[in-house]
DNA sequence: GTAATACCTAAACCTAACTTTATGTCAAGG
DNA sequence: CCTTGACATAAAGTTAGGTTTAGGTATTAC
């Protein structure tokens, strides 16, 4: 069992935001001595999960939602696993657009390092859109796809 | 030349939204005819690292200082490069963060279908933490690492 | 016994990034 | 000529996800 300022240590997250959590509703059924928060392991995978489902874009009152879900007991284990397959979707999808958010940024460090090897981007305005090495060409091509 | 609407068609972004970029700062120097904006290649391009440095994390008004570098001329190439290979570094961070939570939600996919096979989790709980299955245990510990 | 800590609540406050609203201009079509 | 549609502005409103403030309780340290 853990108090709100050792769980706030150990996930690195303000002692308010536990709280504002705990008020929302994510911590179902957490315990509590004579007014105190206790945490236990549920309430720590409870928090793995929160910002996991935080990350993949999911809002707050759906994982109140999602934690309804686990107190109400085995009927809700197919509402359970289509939402992680519908988060799991979503991240895929997200890992895709900053692959693509990637290709632009390296493709912007070597646009300026050949910048300021030659003092002015005339160069590489010949070489745009078309004309640029194999390796940045592709780069830029999926950034500007 | 493209009008605002043409633009908001073209990006998928609400015509408000090319409004309000416009009045941050983050299209300098963009031509008007009798008070209409007109988008030019540049602006196009501009609104594409708009969104690649939004995606990064970046926010508004450091993109409007980007933009003024931009203008600034090659004196600031150091500054640029500079910018973008913070970017970099954020977004390849991010991208590892993703993965985590990807194998997270790949756990808990797992997790589910399995209670919906047992209709409990009884069996799950006697797996847990160290006696998964090999490829469910290598999901399970990088999302607890 | 009093001072420092760690906990508690309710409610007000904050911020970024838009979005909406209210009002107005201007060109083309019927 | 007047209505429709696309453009314009300034200013107020919205939203999620916290954070801060003000005031209170309970335990331990000296």
């Amino acid at each position: 069992m853990y108090t709100i300022g050792q769980v706030s240590e150990m996930f690195k997250l303000p002692i308010s935001t536990l709280r504002y959590y705990d008020k929302e509703g994510l911590f179902p059924g957490m315990e509590r001595q004579s007014g105190i928060r206790k945490f236990s392991e549920r309430e720590l995978e409870a928090l793995r999960v929160i910002e996991c489902l935080k990350k993949s874009g999911l809002e707050i009152k759906d994982i109140k939602q999602f934690m309804a879900w686990c107190v109400e007991g085995a009927s809700t284990y197919p509402d359970r696993k289509e939402l992680f397959e519908t988060r799991k979707s979503i991240v895929e999808a997200e890992m895709v657009k900053l692959q693509k958010t990637l290709d632009m940024l390296n493709f912007k460090c070597w646009y300026y390092e050949t910048a300021i090897q030659d003092g002015n981007e005339e160069r590489l305005n010949e070489m745009l859109p078309e004309k640029l090495p194999p390796d940045i060409q592709k780069l830029y091509d999926n950034a500007h796809k």
